[in-house]
DNA sequence: CGGGAATGCTGAGGTTACCTCAACATGAGG
DNA sequence: CCTCATGTTGAGGTAACCTCAGCATTCCCG
């Protein structure tokens, strides 16, 4: 029953991960209600930044095999989140964009992601809110 | 060839995330030399923590089915890093627990794991990563 | 104390999200 | 125009999880 409190010994590095799981659970619940998974909402998400790609240029940005963005692709084609049509500049390949209702649903997956996260955060005070970003910049750059 | 940026638009959560991916990457880096997968590594480090244990009892550390314990502890078997004994209490169950190489690898993959991090964190001021494990202990609670 | 219900592990086989390899159609350069 | 490169996809594989059923053992209750 125990289900592991992971405390103890603290470094840095053991907050910074306890936080991440925290953040990642909140994230899976707020995402629960579109029923889609991770990867086909970062899918989604790329596309609707991008517009039109082809498979083997989303697959790039997923960093995945091009074979496996064909599968994503079929998955969200699947449930009308996405819609293939020949690419008019070559006959070869393939151009996939969002349909209404893909971007309607990757616009509020996107919030809502983001919602999840920011309301972890919104127990911070304003000024440790503006201390972690600063930090957070720094250290992602 | 572009493959994500995923800069752009500031909020915590953005900034957060792509904290944590480099984090990943690090630590991914870090194990390499052990070719152990991150689920093997967990469970050594509960068996570790916590000595012997039953393969349900790891399973529930774990959270995972009972049966994928089995196959975990397999591997690791396999490795060389784990092994199982009766329990001498209850004639149905096994206790499984890291051999003297294991314990040797699991302390240094732990300690590999952390300084990764910890190198990361080791940019920052003295008064920033201080700033940071406070409010990150916050976050955590 | 005997027998049915509970517990602990694992074999068999499924699912998911990836992968590689090869086939096929089309495009581009010498 | 012929070869080589490019874009997508079928076929089939793998890793890490899952559920379900089976077997051995233990527990509890009448």
């Amino acid at each position: 029953m125990t289900a592991d409190t992971d405390d103890a010994e603290d470094g840095l590095a053991e907050a910074f991960w306890a936080v991440t799981r925290r953040l990642r659970h909140r994230t899976r619940e707020a995402l629960a209600p579109w029923d889609v998974t991770p990867g086909q909402s970062r899918a989604l998400g790329v596309l609707i930044r991008h517009g039109a790609l082809r498979p083997g240029a989303l697959a790039e940005h997923l960093r995945i095999a091009p074979r496996s963005a064909t599968e994503v692709v079929d998955d969200l084609e699947a449930r009308g989140l996405v819609r293939r049509r020949p690419d008019p500049a070559d006959r070869r390949a393939t151009l996939v964009a969002p349909t209404e209702e893909g971007t309607r649903a990757g616009q509020a997956i996107h919030a809502a992601r983001r919602a999840a996260v920011e309301d972890l955060f919104g127990d911070l005070s304003p000024a440790d809110r503006a201390q972690l970003a600063r930090i957070l910049r720094t250290l992602r750059d």
